[in-house]
DNA sequence: ACGAGTAATTGGAACGTTCTAATAAACACA
DNA sequence: TGTGTTTATTAGAACGTTCCAATTACTCGT
């Protein structure tokens, strides 16, 4: 089944099948009911490949994601999904579990694939030239929620610093004296402007930044587990917490359940990103919120521009805002 | 940059290039470094759609599913992603978002682009007739987790109906008579299935099936709350729950604790899927486990057999099994 | 040194579309 | 009726790969 005999079936040439196919004004609507009658007719089926060698515009997007199995970026993928689809462009999901070999992989595979541009929300331990060919050969690339340092690509991402600052603050506003930073990778970008934040804030505040309350681990619920029994085997053990992320403050009401300890009343918990289970959790948690959406439909729209021509890559920073809920314990303090 | 500039540098044919690109055994070892070398050198991109104009066979599959942003549908997606990875093909993943008209969009896409094989989770309201012409044309679609019936394409799902069945015995045997079946959509497969394994076990044990304690919903948290509001409002309230799935199960367990009731003591919940939250709520939820790693993997495998020219569709059914923890109250009982 | 046999390489057609430039048809106007 | 202009249609080359059949380069036994 191809253009030939679709015209072949309608009485006309292929190159009017193909003009009708791409829905020119230049043919005459009969001719044009004749085709797509003869299209239906045939169940044609429009081979993409052979289109895209011809012209070079495509219309498949590509969002690669390093954890699909993290709410947080399942929400931010079908967040960005919906601008594409607004926007005529077919999106397609990869994963990349946080390996950069995979990582890589499926780069390779959209690039094969002829993709119009990429959002990528990078894997950790991404090399710097991971984006190098894919740049160097004019394919939009946009960063989204995490950048690569060195890689000269289009980022979005949210003031993690600003939010990290602006979490302690708020504890420190709440008596809290010895606050630990729990969960997440040291090597990650998100981790050293998060914890950059806080250790500002602390400085701020003439509290002394404590290394040993900086424990890091896997950014999901047991590195949240983890990060508080080693907290509170400390000598001089915290009295709150700022979690690298939701997940991991998640893992810490948990344990603080299991030791008997209430969250909010006994030890604060602050989260990060605002995820939708945050508002749910017991007790609900504060949290720095990021609004995956507004930053993915940001990023969305950063691709699309470069897609049409500008080639200025943006450095967006997406805003940040701290939700007071309870684990904080700044509701219980007034009933106090 | 194509195969014939690099034969050029290398000064070989673009057949022997071809060859290198497909890592024939045809070629000698020392032409297969020049060529490769070239191919550094030039920062070659293979161009998959001018490969797949000639060659029938693409690499690339796709996964369709009707909810990413559904804990247990992104699991799902993760765990079919690892098998193909691993059987050299190109997992690509499309979000339908229980919409039909995208889901028909995604496919017509994927089909454009010409996936080597399918693996949908249809959207509710699927039309029966939406994988004919894949079908037709000879592209393996495998149905997992949900199928739409009238589609001749095979299927891979969990076995819902023991799956109700199983959790409603269970709650029988704990002394509940006023079991309510909460959430989900009355006209999907999922829902017919599991609250037919309900009915089974009610009537099986000479316990009526009230209609009224059967209340429907959307499948998410939302639908929970809702749904054990309806139901502990109706003149003869329920003392346990069979929940659609394990979100609407979370969202119950929050209803219960915002009336001051304990799930396990004053109202018995029992979940579907047994997502990774699942142990991890509070109290842990006692839930019907379906192995979405197991499903995803068999429906992978059914389609890489018909890939392969197996064309017997299969209509495969996946064992769940009851995970009993503290939600329905059977640790507390011995307690008691 | 020769032919048979195998190993390695190659030119050109083919895949299904779009693009370009040319042609044909329809129309307006003097 | 002829000319210019617009409107529709079209043939054929091109895109970058793989396949086929043909060719060339080796290897071995005699």
């Amino acid at each position: 089944m191809t253009v030939i005999d679709i015209a072949r079936h309608a009485g006309v040439s292929k190159s009017t099948v193909s003009l009708v196919l791409r829905s020119s004004p230049l043919v005459k609507a009969e001719t044009r009911r004749l085709v797509e009658r003869a299209i239906d007719d045939l169940g044609y089926v429009y081979n993409r490949g052979a289109a895209n060698l011809r012209q070079a515009r495509s219309n498949m997007v590509g969002m690669v994601i390093n954890d699909l199995a993290n709410p947080f970026f399942a929400e931010l993928a079908v967040g960005i999904e919906r601008v594409f689809q607004g926007a005529g462009y077919v999106p397609f999901i990869a994963n990349t579990a946080e390996n950069p070999m995979r990582q890589a992989e499926v780069l390779r595979a959209l690039r094969e694939q002829g993709v119009a541009g990429l959002i990528v929300c990078p894997s950790r331990n991404t090399p710097s030239d991971a984006f190098k060919g894919l740049v160097a050969d004019g394919v939009p690339v946009v960063q989204a929620m995490r950048k690569v340092d060195g890689a000269r690509a289009a980022s979005i991402v949210p003031d993690n610093r600003r939010g990290g600052q602006q979490a302690t603050e708020h504890l420190l506003a709440l008596g809290h004296r010895r606050i630990a930073f729990l969960g997440g990778y040291r090597d990650t970008f998100a981790h050293a402007e998060r914890s950059g934040g806080y250790r500002q804030a602390l400085e701020a505040a003439g509290v002394g930044v404590d290394p040993a309350l900086i424990i890091d681990g896997p950014p999901n619920r047991d590195g949240g587990e983890i990060g508080l029994a080693r907290a509170l085997a400390l000598p001089n053990a915290p009295t709150a917490a700022l979690c690298f992320n939701d997940v991991v403050a998640f893992g810490v009401l948990a344990g603080l359940r299991q030791r008997g300890l209430t969250p909010g009343v006994d030890f604060a918990v602050v989260g990060f990103d605002d995820v939708t289970d945050a508002r749910h959790a017991s007790p609900p948690l504060t949290t720095v919120a990021v609004d995956s959406f507004a930053l993915g439909e940001r990023a969305a729209q950063a691709m699309l521009r470069m897609v049409h021509g500008d080639a200025t890559p943006v450095e967006g920073v997406g805003d940040v805002h701290l939700v007071v809920r309870e684990s904080c314990g700044a509701g219980m303090e007034q009933a106090a």
